[in-house]
DNA sequence: AATTTTCATGAATCTTCATTCAAGAATGCG
DNA sequence: CGCATTCTTGAATGAAGATTCATGAAAATT
């Protein structure tokens, strides 16, 4: 960035405290789109859609070129590092609020034996799995289909999916 | 383990070489298991269960305390290092056929729309997904609450899982 | 404009860590 | 047992990288 390190130091204190910032400021602007459009959508089951579908735009068109910050980081630190474990799983909790809220609007559709919350988590598994995912480069047919499998269950009860 | 470095490089030669080669190791003892038990099963169905619950008692009891040596691995140096990333293609694609082959046992049982490939692919998805998540220390009852919702699709046609 | 405060510079320092190597111990083999 | 080979030791080397600091430039304030 063309920045030296005094300046660095200066403004961030150390390298730690600078990664954090980023790292917060990454999850706002990158992951809050993402989220809000779960909420956004006309029905819980589009929301849904829509954030994945968000999410595997970002990893085809090379936005997410190096997978998601959130992620890596989470992956690398989280059992030495108490401040990015924390700051993920708040990311994870907000993610899975958002996926059972959506799913509680669509209830009447839901399959009868599991409780949005489990549904929710589930997402947010998938999700995460898409991340590590991305780090092969997938097409977005493969990605396509992932998602469409990772659907089915909220879509089971529509005719033209299950026979 | 009581070594000097001396010794280790004159096994290994260097640091990443000696990684790699604990990293092969793990996957053959870790994952193997994981993997045969998958065909292992009465039905694939079973297998596909076998395999998620082989993993979230990994998870639960500690033994992957640290999480999927190879998920971590490949998360953190998979776009630098060409070896990380082919080896745990491999594993993906072995882990995916596994998948693949147990759904084939039980086509008949599948949604109609989708293919026993992207179902396969969905499934190495959500056990890329439980790594991450192990990271967080999640309980047995919150892993086998995502487990039931995975499997949905695969047991669907089942009367007392659909409403 | 002069002065004070804030910010930027980049070379120097200090740490960490991968790797090497000369010397010594152990092992195998005739 | 004696020689050769192999393995082990742990301090030294060297490189990469995190951090500091004295100096100088810019900005703000008077």
């Amino acid at each position: 960035m063309g920045l030296n390190p005094g300046s660095v130091y200066g403004a961030y204190g150390n390298k730690h405290d600078l990664f954090i910032a980023a790292m917060r400021r990454y999850l706002e602007d990158v992951t809050r789109e993402g989220i809000d459009r779960i909420a956004a959508a006309p029905t819980g089951r589009e929301g849904i859609r829509s954030y994945f579908d968000y999410l595997t735009e970002g990893i085809v068109s090379g936005r997410r070129q190096w997978g998601c910050l959130g992620t890596n980081a989470f992956m690398e630190m989280a059992d030495r590092d108490d401040t990015v474990q924390t700051i993920m799983k708040e990311h994870f909790d907000k993610l899975e609020v958002a996926f059972r809220e959506a799913l509680e609007r669509d209830r009447a559709d839901l399959p009868c034996r599991l409780e949005p919350v489990d549904f929710a988590r589930y997402l947010v598994c998938v999700a995460q799995g898409l991340n590590v995912l991305s780090k092969t480069a997938p097409d977005r047919q493969k990605l396509n289909g992932i998602v469409d499998a990772a659907m089915l269950p909220v879509t089971a009860l529509e005719e033209d999916c299950v026979r």
